[in-house]
DNA sequence: ATAGCTGCAAAGTGTTTGCATTTTG
DNA sequence: CAAAATGCAAACACTTTGCAGCTAT
């Protein structure tokens, strides 16, 4: 899924919300990248493209990003992490501590977990988002510690 | 388990560290807290005790303790907070949304889900904490939202 | 006596806010 | 043209650091 193909910009703009370069930056920056990123690598990244653009810009915009919809926050190592939302279905990382690989798992894998927890101690999960830490197939092949 | 139970200080002397009114004035309120506290509380709650007790002594315990093993960080809505590790098992914490409760879950319900997650995508999981949301019985049986 | 620890003040991060100016629709 | 968004600088909250003096052992 990339922004290319999604009329955010539209979307925006039927609700009152302007597109500026700022805007269209940070959703590219967003979409281009392989990892999630917090907002002090977003702000950086931002401005690798164009040297002008503000930090205080970049939080705000994320803040207005992720209320719009547009991009979705996940907390992690006492920071946030900036991913699209677009149409994408919600999901679970899983991410390896050799090569940093970032697995989406999708959200039903917890479907018998949070059962169980319900069964044992009677809570009903609402935490949609999970990052679990490992490692992943290749780095255990390849002998990771 | 309670500290008072649990001989922590000639642990630190036999390793030649010392035993002071702050680091057991730490110690105590983490203890006597029903919920983990974080950096920032613990600081209001020490100085509520001992009003002369300077933050960044409890910040350089908390590390200092966290090294030592006495007391275990778990990260959490960007900041890390702060429970007795003593010899209690490792465990996840499930937290209502509605009273604010924490109920511990032993390391063991995650087993099947770990399994499930190492046979559908290979990854092997090493996180050793889980902290999710949601509503216990009691605030679902009265009605919470 | 002497590491080890504390308090204090200053500096460091990462993030937010107020306001004048610019830009988008 | 008017509303919305930006840049800038200052404020903010939280945490860390250097150093002189204090204290447990």
């Amino acid at each position: 899924m990339s922004h290319h193909t999604w009329n955010y910009q539209d979307a925006l703009r039927r609700d009152g919300y302007r597109v500026t370069r700022q805007r269209e930056l940070i959703m590219d920056v967003i979409c281009d990248s392989p990892t999630r990123l917090s907002a002090r690598q977003l702000c950086e990244s931002v401005r690798e493209r164009a040297p002008g653009v503000n930090d205080a810009t970049v939080y705000r915009n994320l803040h207005f990003l992720s209320e719009r919809g547009l991009i979705r926050p996940h907390e992690h190592d006492g920071h946030a992490f900036y991913e699209l939302a677009g149409p994408l279905e919600p999901h679970h990382h899983l991410t390896c501590r050799g090569c940093g690989i970032e697995i989406e798992a999708p959200h039903d894998v917890t479907h018998a977990f949070y059962a169980l927890l319900e069964e044992r101690f009677g809570f009903c999960v609402t935490s949609d988002h999970l990052s679990l830490q490992g490692w992943c197939a290749a780095c255990r092949a390849s002998g990771g510690t």
